[in-house]
DNA sequence: CTGAAAGCGCTAACAA
DNA sequence: TTGTTAGCGCTTTCAG
């Protein structure tokens, strides 16, 4: 395969202007089919731009225009399920806006956050969507200062910088409580990823005891773990807290990757389960539909969050600020087969 | 919360020059850490710059400077659990290049991959990391005129573009059906998910088959399925083609996912694995050490595929072109409890 | 060590 | 409908 002689510059309007006879506006125009371009000359232009393989330059055509059709995502794992997810909402709603997506991801630390926050915000993003609304005092005020549409979402339990998208993790917390204890149980476990940055789980599980507190409860036993295959961390942190504190009659997950572990375990093991001992997770993951057995869960709405997440920055994109608009879901119960029924 | 009369025009350097009554270019220099600027006029600009909130505009920098510290990843999916632990493999090794990832998402759809490609490359990144060996016509012209490194991942069999990390899915199919066949399994099922953009895939049936075939085998039974959760599709299709097909003795499938449902399937039902019915997947996802049981699989050294990629992104970043470096990685066959030892 | 001039490749705003 | 003229905000280059 012999090799073209390559074009060691890459290409400016100015070579298909050249190449078509045409002015490099006129190019310009046909190339971003703006104002009023005559047929013919439209077709010279674009049979030289595509014979020559011409690529525009955004970062010239950015800094001319001061538009940047790029909306920032920053979330904390790309690995978690969960946040693919919430891309997914993005994506769709952004694919006929003229607006694309770039996602960074922070690992959970908040450094890592505003570095990354940093990075994206100099290339003037049209909008940022970033999980949570926890950041450090640095992080905010550059989203304060940003001038463009900034939705923070998953969380609506607190004070959002500008709009918000998501649902209250205090009050999932305190319904699924309020359903384990309508069900009956009365001994119960906490397990969780040990993540001191993971808010929306410390968040869920202050309203889980707030809620145990209303009937006397509270949490028996808790046991935490960090990296490796949850669903691997969920058998082994339920074997271990039922070794230590046989007696629990419920184990209450602070996902559902660990909590479908944790029902594995139990169904291996031919525990009664939602009988002698029930199980809820939170997330509604795909995965689950796939167990021998229907978890009780929580849905977060992660698609619905991430579209009107969207729709905000396309919305406010479109129409010139609006801003603080607050936007809560409400997280569905899934009861399944691991709850007894009431 | 009253806000601050808030600066409707984002900040220039001009404007932290001003504030430090130093000229934009050394301003500039203090910014960049780039030539010798004196500790105290340093200083000043530092403060000036913190005190303002300046972010820096790359879209002028990357003008000027004609740089741009992006690398694009454009890849298929980032719900498939695959892609994301590539991406891993390539942020741990660009953190510390002054390299930044960003991800385009093709859906395995062609023209997506052409579209984000063309949509990417205008933002003249330093080099394109991308997913498989088969693209559109136009693609290939694009990554071979953009005159950056380009890596193509995941896949050898074929003919790369400039370089290519990966397996080969081929010879994997194979590997896996010797195994199979030395096991002393005879009558074999697939099951795969229906896509008919996904090459690898393709690629390792096709090798599976070729090396039945010298045994005399091939395959008895086939089942696809597309959408939904992957778990779920494993143990409807297993139920699908056992029922079909109960004489079976062994069913290979395309993917890690639908094997653990397939898993969960026979187990539920009492079925003698691995000797009544072996199975086997592809992936060696982190999933799987969950699981009641080892599920042989092998590992596609994803997070092996990401790191080498971005190492010679960064490399030839480094040191200008060398181009056409081609690593081929040996996937480990990890037999698990669902294969009979021979 | 610091500054002034020129221009990166494109587009807004006019003019023709 | 088409072309011309100025920059966008920064960095390169070269001069002090």
């Amino acid at each position: 395969m012999a090799k073209d002689p390559v074009p060691r510059r890459t290409l400016t309007l100015r070579d298909v202007s050249e190449a078509s006879g045409v002015s490099e506006m006129t190019v310009s125009r046909v190339l971003r089919s703006r104002g009023d371009v005559s047929v013919s000359t439209r077709e010279r232009v674009l049979e030289a731009a595509r014979a020559l393989g011409y690529v525009p330059n955004k970062i010239a055509g950015a800094l001319a225009s001061q538009r940047v059709n790029l909306v920032a995502v920053i979330i904390p794992s790309l690995s978690n399920m969960v946040f693919p997810e919430v891309m997914t909402g993005i994506s769709d709603v952004l694919e006929d806006t003229g607006l694309q997506p770039v996602v960074g991801v922070t690992n959970y630390s908040p450094e890592r956050e505003e570095k990354v926050l940093y990075e994206m915000l100099s290339w003037r993003p049209s909008g940022v969507i970033i999980a949570g609304l926890e950041h450090t005092p640095a992080a905010r005020a550059m989203l304060q200062n940003a001038g463009i549409p900034i939705v923070e979402v998953m969380d609506i339990d607190g004070t959002p910088v500008d709009s918000a998208v998501g649902i209250s993790h205090f009050r999932a917390g305190r319904h699924m409580a309020a359903a384990i204890v309508a069900a009956g149980y009365r001994r119960i476990g906490f397990l969780g990823t040990m993540m001191p940055h993971d808010h929306r789980a410390r968040k869920r599980l202050e309203g889980f005891e707030e809620e145990l507190a209303k009937s006397g409860l509270e949490v028996q036993d808790r046991e935490f773990y960090s990296g490796g295959s949850q669903l691997l961390k969920g058998r082994e942190m339920t074997e271990a807290i039922l070794t230590r504190s046989p007696d629990l009659d419920f184990l209450y997950y602070s996902n559902d990757m660990i909590a479908a572990g944790g029902l594995l375990y139990c169904l291996h093991h031919g525990i009664d389960v939602p009988g002698k001992l029930g199980l809820a997770g939170f997330n509604g993951v795909e995965l689950l539909e796939g167990l021998p057995c229907r978890l009780a869960t929580m849905d977060a709405c992660r698609h619905e969050i991430g579209r009107r997440a969207a729709e905000i920055i396309a919305g406010q994109h479109e129409a010139g600020a609006t801003g603080g608009i607050i936007t809560e879901l409400e997280p569905k119960l899934q009861p399944g087969d691991t709850i007894r029924s009431t």
